[in-house]
This record gives structure tokens, C-alpha cells and sequence, in this order.
DNA sequence: TTTAAAATCAATCATAAACATCCATAAACA
DNA sequence: TGTTTATGGATGTTTATGATTGATTTTAAA
């Protein structure tokens, strides 16, 4: 078995549980106790995990803030359900704004070709140029972990624009004010980009959302949220009780 | 069996799994091991795959240069001397600016981490987040071709930076206007960028750059070339006819 | 709290696999 | 024809791995 392939099965065993045992380890790769062990301490020098008496625990920081690549893993058959029908939502001449988010790029291959993107999200430019997409990205400073824009700069550079339609990933809407975004500057990015849109689109790839999480975004603006799995109860609270509409996918 | 042909194999046996082995790689292509590594340290230098002991790995950001990934590891050898020494003149400290090009990109791994980078270059704004560099990218529209940043939006966005030292690839330099690139645009940022440097170097891969070539930046800023194998006649030219600097890496 | 047993750890070593390097051959090229 | 290029094999060298050792930590009983 090659390094990278433990290293995976490693950080995968550690993102259901916040510690794994060493002995676990050497059953799920069929390795060795020195091997495992090696790879610990690489993955440990590497930021991934912190060891401790008796195999590995998950780091906070991590948690919190999951990559893009360890999200895109996860639950990718509904994403791209839900991608798909945002994606069809764009019609040819329309300029929309793009959030970086990994549910947001699994909308790119459904995108039609004659519009205009802007986005924040250094990945997504990347993959809509591929696809021939006329493509923006706002400046400012480099977020590490996701890759995104974020920043004066970006906040500065949105001012140029106004959206037929922007879209959102769902994790950055936060119960109390607005967003879950960890990070802040994110948030405003966000938020900016919501207000200079004609229409806003949140991309829910999990039905675990509350009313409430979307209170403040109806606040400011009209949008829809677009899911694949929701509780016909919370639905009509949500028709009821907010401006927010709610489609499936 | 050609070239290209192995080459698919090896990046579509990635595209199903995180690892390949290099035995499956022998047995997929029916060739021998010397010609499966030489393969994959060829993909390797054109950032299509990670070599892992036993095999190779899928990159984690799947940002790929087709454009720059073409160029032959003959190229690539020159490339990096210059592209080594021109990194070891950045300094702990630097705020330094970084065009858009397959030079400059090879001085990624060359530089100092404690530095801040400025770019309007997608692929070099990736290439150093995953170096743990501080990366600020100028906002604007994307050139598919190149993956840089320009246009109105980038130029106005360089306006809030001033740089340490700029460092530039010498294929945008026109013997009549003082740039050779295509794209005015994208010569416009160069220009802007290497005036708001205290200090602007050129890095030059190929030998074939003539003297008129760099005289209108001589006109604008003082700048110093870095090329790896100039002739001397040239050399004394540079030096008595303009205010430009040659060196050696 | 002290002590002993068990578990886990770090360090070392031998081995087999993988590696880079070199060289010979054959094909493509000029 | 001679030259370059791609390939496959042979070579020592390096690396990853698993076992072994003794040191350290945890656990639990006295």
C-alpha cells in the first residue's frame, strides 16, 4: 500500500470520530505498528493531526474549517444534484457572481457558456476558464485554506459589479448573524455580493439547516434557497414566516 | 506504444483513484519500469501528478497548466538556474511583485516564507498558498490562455501596492513599444507593476533578446536582466548603451 | 502513595522493494 | 550515412517497511 493511501485512510478514520486508536490504524491498512507510527509523525509535522498516547487525535483548527477537498468527498451525489439544477437556473447572457465553496463548483459543469462569471474563489476561476466561461475574479489577499478571496481588496473590487444572479454555499450562513463562516472577512464578501445581486441563490447540500440560520440573510435580501431533502414542516414555516423561497432540486 | 498514449493512461488511471502503483502502470502500458519513470518524472515536472515511493499521486489542488507544462525539460533546466538565483535575491521582509509566466513560476520554491507576494497570476497565487506564503492577487478579468489577471480591474487594483522588487519574464518585452506580449493589456500591467517597484528584474530564459528589446524599459525604470548565457559583446553593449544591468545566474 | 504489570513509545537494524544512474540497442530523423 | 531520441535492461544506491530492543508512560492493585 502506497504512503498517500494510509495517510488518506488516516485523516478519513479521524473525520467521524476525534480520535483514533493506533490499533485501528494497523488493522484498517494492514500495516505495520512501525509504519503506522511514521506516518503519524509526518502527518503530525504536516498540521493534520495531533498524536497522543495510544494513536492520533483530530486537530481543532480543522474542524472547524474543513478543505475543500475533504468536503468534496462527502456527499457529492446530492451536491451535484443540487448543483446541477442552479446550473440550469443561469441562462446565456446573464452575469452572475460565484461563491468559493465546493458546492458552488460542482455547479461549473452546468453552467452555460455564454455569460459572465465573477467569483471570489481562485479554484473556481481556474475551472470556468477550462470550460471556456468568460471569468472575473476579485482581488485581494489569498485565503490559505479555501482559496478564496477574501479581504479590503475584495470587498473593494465587488463594488465594480452588479449580478443578474449570485450563489452561495450554504455553510456560511450563521444562526445568529447571518453566517457560520469562521471567518469574518469571508462573510462580508459574502454579504456584499448578496446585496449587489438582483437575485441570490443558497446552495444547501444538507438538509441540516434551520429556519432561523436564514433569518438574517432574508433580512437583506430576498433569496431561495436550493436543496435536495427538506422537512415539508420546516418548508412551509419558511414560506410563512420569511421572504425566502425554497426550492428542490 | 507513443508517448502521449502513456501519458493518457497514467493521468486517466489517476482520474478513478487517489494512487497508482508503478507495477499497474507496467502492466496498463506494457512498458518497461525505466520508461514508466521517466513518464512520471515528466509529469511530475509539468505539475500533472506527485511521485510517491512505489508509484505516483493525484495532486491535491487539481490546478493544471497545460500551457506551461508543454515546455521541455530542456527549457525547464535553464529555466530554474535563473529562476533559483533571481529567488535568492528576495529577502526576509519583501513585498515583491510577481508577472504572470512560466519563469517566474519556477521561483516559487525558491523564496524566502516570510515575504508577501503580490501577482496577477492564478497558477503562481495557487502555487504559493501551497508554499505557506502570504499571496495577494490583483483582481480583474482572466486571460484563459495564461491564467493571468488583466484588464481595467487589474490595473486599478495594483494601484493600492508599492514593491520591494518586481521580477518579470522577458518574453512581454517589444522591441518597438518595450513589450513583446500579444495582449496590450497584459503589458499594461507589467509596465504599472514595474513602476511601482524600487527595483525591476527581468528574468530572461532564452539568450535570444537583443539590446533595442529592453530599451524602453531602460526608459521608464532602471531594471537588471538575469539570464543564464549572454554574449559578451551584447553584455558590454547593455552596459554602456543603456541603464540596464546584465547578470549571470 | 507506592509498586508492579501492561501498554505504548522511540530507536535501531536487516531486508526487500523501489530508486537513480548508466549503458546498449533500436527506431526516428536529418 | 551519421545523429539524435526513445526504450529496456543492468548496476549499485537509497528508501520504506517490519521486527526487535529497551525506555517511557499509563493503569491498576497493594
Amino acid at each position: 500500500m502506497l504512503e498517500p493511501e494510509r495517510h488518506q485512510i488516516i485523516l478519513d478514520a479521524l473525520k467521524s470520530k476525534n480520535t483514533v486508536k493506533l490499533q485501528e490504524l494497523i488493522e484498517l491498512t494492514n500495516s505495520s505498528e512501525s509504519t503506522i507510527r511514521r506516518d503519524l509523525i509526518q502527518l503530525e509535522q504536516g498540521k493534520f493531526l495531533k498524536r497522543v498516547h495510544g494513536g492520533a487525535a483530530r486537530l481543532q483548527g480543522k474542524l472547524q474549517e474543513p478543505s475543500m477537498s475533504e468536503k468534496s468527498s462527502k456527499n457529492l451525489q446530492a451536491k451535484k444534484a443540487i448543483a446541477q439544477y442552479a446550473g440550469s437556473l443561469v441562462e446565456a447572457g446573464d452575469c452572475i457572481y460565484l461563491d468559493a465553496g465546493s458546492t458552488i463548483f460542482e455547479m461549473i459543469p452546468f453552467l452555460p457558456e455564454d455569460i459572465v462569471v465573477v467569483t471570489n474563489g481562485l479554484m473556481h476561476a481556474n475551472e470556468l476558464l477550462d470550460k471556456k466561461i468568460k471569468t472575473l475574479l476579485i482581488g485581494g489577499h489569498c485565503k490559505p485554506t479555501t482559496k478564496a478571496m477574501i479581504g479590503r481588496g475584495a470587498l473593494e473590487s465587488l463594488e465594480y459589479y452588479r449580478f443578474d444572479k449570485c450563489f452561495m454555499g450554504a455553510n456560511g450562513v450563521h444562526p445568529q448573524f447571518g453566517y457560520t463562516t469562521p471567518d469574518p472577512e469571508e462573510a462580508q464578501i459574502k454579504q456584499k455580493a448578496i446585496s449587489l445581486s438582483r437575485e441570490a441563490f443558497i446552495l444547501a447540500d444538507e438538509s441540516k439547516f434551520s429556519e432561523i440560520a436564514f433569518s438574517k440573510i432574508a433580512d437583506i435580501h430576498a433569496a431561495t434557497i436550493i436543496t435536495n431533502d427538506l422537512d415539508p414542516e420546516l418548508k412551509e414555516q419558511f414560506h410563512s414566516k420569511t421572504n425566502i423561497k425554497v426550492v428542490l432540486a
